[in-house]
DNA sequence: ATTAGCACTACCATCTAATGAGTGCTAAAA
DNA sequence: TTTTAGCACTCATTAGATGGTAGTGCTAAT
């Protein structure tokens, strides 16, 4: 292959090329390449030799480098949308970009303080937390901003709570540990009296504090299944009223903000599939999906364009980092804006944005 | 004046104009006005003599429609863009014809279906259902919508609890008349057992059933400036608490719906204004204010372009009515789009959605 | 291995001319 | 007096045509 030259002794020695993590440009290579992307996320128009000539510390003639060009353009990492155009990265060149990026860069002290200083504002609860979050997120990075609220199958029992508020109403207010408070309105057929749901809750709470919902849930089926427990009256109340209670009510597990400024990015505003993109947004659930999967590890994760499943997102790139208290991973929250983002600004910010959110939540969770 | 002779007999009798409500033109005149506006708002494009004499029922040749259409000119119905495009409705035009609307048009059965269906879906609260609302008005008209919560401090007290988390948090949830529970987390200097925090709330319930928050607050703030109180243990505490528990949290009074719809629309598309006018729904205050004004009169409210003092929505008209429970007026619904947008469509869906709407927060209510 | 030089390509902005939808006005017809 | 046909005129929009520009690839010289 002619563009094979441009591997680096590693690649050359080892034979593995193909898979990604192991290709390795030699150094010239790399730094043109490295180049391109930088001024293409600057400045969003195609990258001329000339240009790119100027604009690079080595001095390089254009020709020079529309050789490597050429070579980088076989390897894949670069096309032209024309045939007198720059060059233009492709996928497989924003994720070699992003592998290389080794050391985060440090987030600008000014940002940090408008961080800190939204983090701090009191009397707010987790969801308003998060609807803060991820507008700051927004406004900071000016893409689509989104956070999955704390998975309420995973999230632990603080306190559950029953209030007659009519006949037939009955209102449950869930405490989880992580500070995150639900209520919601059950019906009843028989009218219950306060001091009976007292009890009832008390033995809820007694029975199931620090039990994740999910865990509750399947032991409340066991007792529904265990026969025995018929003859208990309270008991058997109890475990009737608290499956209605525990029930998983879904209520929009993901906050969005920013929708706004990919409409008004020109990327975006150029081509057509805005419609499709704002569907995808609408959807919520393959979103949820990725950020779900960024929860289960550690670290940023990036997603670039064509690595997306979903397809309506694959002329995006996804940036998500997971979120926590002291004892669970609760959430994640992502930025979502086109594939040729500054990813060492916007990479710093998700990290620190989740990291201040993290430390914020911890505060307001009862372990 | 030379398109006097446009006005009907009333006008022409009674010398009243210029007061738009009394404007009366005379038949034909008005025939190719509704008929210029109706096209407009289909096609969006200038109006013609010669296409308007086609569409138009009643054999006209395009001059005579040319002169009539010049005589509406003079009087500042139809605008041109240029001089030699077609007509185009001014605001004044729009007004006009809403006005000349009597009998409002009946909602299509499918969608009458559609807006029933989504109502009777179980288990959700007030602000669930709002939610629903808005964005099936969104769905249904294809612009933006919003609507008001029921107001904090005019919704009645049905029921207030106090819950102990942790040494220095009480959860505070509030439920009102209409069914909407409010929860909020304060702090403490002092821990309280759950016993007499029980005490505490049951003062309050008992004292202020049935009072609006207003008034809640003002008594409160009564009894902390009469000393006498000071002696008394259990109504100071419960004073001093219910003050904190009934401060306003201000939670975002309004829910927006659809804005997406309106960038996608071809109208504000092509003009630059998107940007200011997003922003006037990001602000939020000014169009509270205007859903505020609609809560104060009964019917469907109409506000069309320059009508409304909010320069940044001079471009759009506003459609928007109040929805009630059984005893109180709540709040308002109402949707955002271009002037010209279809009038007789969009009023009948907003107010039958409204009626739904209503009729569901009224089943919820506790009176 | 690098670079200068040159022919070539395709986009872009600008200009021009042709088209066509629309008007206003006037004079004839009803 | 009202309506309409006819005509001249206006102006946005479109399609070509043109020159300029930023870029490429290739070849030959360094």
């Amino acid at each position: 292959m002619h563009g094979d030259f441009l591997l680096g002794k590693k690649a050359a020695v080892t034979g593995k090329r193909g898979l990604l993590e192991d290709l390795v440009l030699n150094e010239r290579a790399q730094l043109v390449l490295n180049s391109i992307i930088e001024n293409y996320i600057q400045s969003s128009e195609p990258i001329g030799s000339r240009t790119l000539s100027k604009s690079i510390g080595v001095t390089l003639s254009p020709a020079t480098i529309r050789n490597i060009m050429s070579d980088l353009a076989e390897l894949g990492f670069l096309i032209q949308t024309h045939t007198s155009a720059g060059r233009v990265p492709t996928d497989k060149a924003y994720r070699f970009y992003v592998n290389s990026l080794s050391t985060p860069s440090s987030v600008p002290e000014q940002i940090k303080q408008k961080i800190t200083l939204v983090s701090t504002e009191q009397g707010m609860q987790v969801e308003g937390i998060l609807a803060e979050a991820v507008h700051l997120l927004a406004d900071l990075t000016k893409f689509a901003c989104v956070v999955s609220t704390p998975k309420a199958s995973v999230s632990r029992l603080q306190r559950i709570e029953l209030i007659k508020i009519s006949e037939d109403r009955i209102l449950v207010i869930l405490v989880t540990k992580a500070g995150v408070v639900r209520d919601k309105i059950i019906f009843v057929k028989d009218s219950h009296s306060q001091d009976f749901l007292n009890s009832v809750a008390s033995f809820l709470n007694e029975k199931f504090k620090n039990h994740s919902m999910q865990e509750i849930r399947e032991k409340i089926h066991q007792y529904l299944v265990d026969d025995r427990n018929r003859y208990h009256d309270l008991l058997a109340q109890a475990v009737r009223l608290g499956k209605k209670a525990f029930e998983l009510n879904n209520p929009g597990e993901m906050l969005i903000d920013g929708q706004m400024n990919l409409l008004l990015d020109s990327h975006f505003h150029k081509q057509s599939s805005v419609r499709s993109l704002m569907d995808a947004f609408n959807q919520k659930s393959e979103i949820m999906k990725i950020l779900d999967d960024s929860m289960r590890q550690k670290g940023v994760h990036i997603f670039i364009g064509i690595e997306n499943d979903f397809e309506q997102l694959q002329g995006c790139s996804l940036i998500t980092t997971s979120y926590r208290n002291n004892q669970n991973v609760l959430g994640s929250i992502g930025v979502v804006g086109p594939t040729s983002m500054d990813y060492k600004r916007i990479i710093s910010i998700v990290e620190y944005t989740a990291k201040i959110l993290s430390e914020t939540i911890t505060e307001r969770s009862y372990d």
